[in-house]
DNA sequence: GTTATTGCAAAGGCTTTGCATTACG
DNA sequence: CGTAATGCAAAGCCTTTGCAATAAC
């Protein structure tokens, strides 16, 4: 009963804090993802956090990161691609995603200012609001001529 | 041998135009989505296009959206959700995606603008080159509170 | 003890693949 | 005729679901 993995309380802290009970399953999703910013699908959570905690299941880490995304521990990344990301960095930013290797990161707000946003809020009406905003910068390696497919 | 669908002189030297050759079964793909701008995916597509081309085979669906976005003809939208979304708007535009019912609307350029993306090219160095940009203001129904999960 | 969380395995949705068949140049 | 495109059905991947077992308060 003392074989618990050596946690990190401002984690479980932070957890507690908006509203997710810590237990060790989430405990061992969060040390994955939160410490530093990343970006991460489901399966590398898993994997990863398999480290820790061998008996993690599949199917838990799915509902854990809904969890988080709602609880706003996580950001849910709209890049194109079969699996969904997970993005670590709360603060406001835009997104660099490489169409070749499917890496994605992290743009700092400066590098691109969007103008705007107000006026669109107030034009949407009482009815709708803005959830977010996403702005997906998708490059590629350069490539000098075009093959056709 | 006569039984064809009447079909857009225009379509077809738009596909031939950008490479694609015009069998019926793009025909038919082409004449739900190329007309005007929308936004759908592969089972609308399917759907409307079942109407002139019932024999119309779900891969060959699939297969020719794919052609389509590399010829040119078509966009695909990273929204996310389960299912891929393609744009036939090729003027650069944003979205608005409507998280509550999946509905995605287009935003006119002149409704945000981006700052910065010549900066953010040259700043990619030699390897890379940006392919293309998303912008994506994700909406939802206006609520009041909100209910805890 | 009662409620919330987890594991497991099965099902689900969207998309791709392989191969035989058909249409096209 | 040879190449490209299509249909069909099966498999693939990512994700969700249902329910019994477990853990937390």
């Amino acid at each position: 009963m003392s074989a618990w993995p050596v946690v990190d309380l401002r984690l479980r802290d932070r957890l507690r804090a908006c509203g997710v009970m810590p237990t060790r399953q989430r405990m061992a999703i969060a040390a994955v993802l939160l410490p530093r910013p990343c970006h991460m699908t489901a399966e590398q959570v898993l994997q990863q956090a398999h480290d820790d905690f061998p008996e993690l299941c599949r199917a838990t880490v799915y509902s854990t990161l809904q969890l988080f995304v709602r609880h706003g521990l996580l950001r849910e990344l709209p890049v194109d691609g079969a699996a969904t990301v997970y993005d670590s960095n709360l603060d406001p930013h835009h997104h660099l995603y490489n169409v070749d290797t499917g890496e994605v990161s992290d743009l700092p707000t400066e590098a691109l200012r969007v103008l705007g946003q107000q006026a669109l809020g107030r034009a949407l009406g009482e009815s709708l609001e803005v959830a977010a905003m996403d702005v997906i910068v998708r490059v590629r390696q350069r490539r000098p001529a075009r093959a056709t497919a």
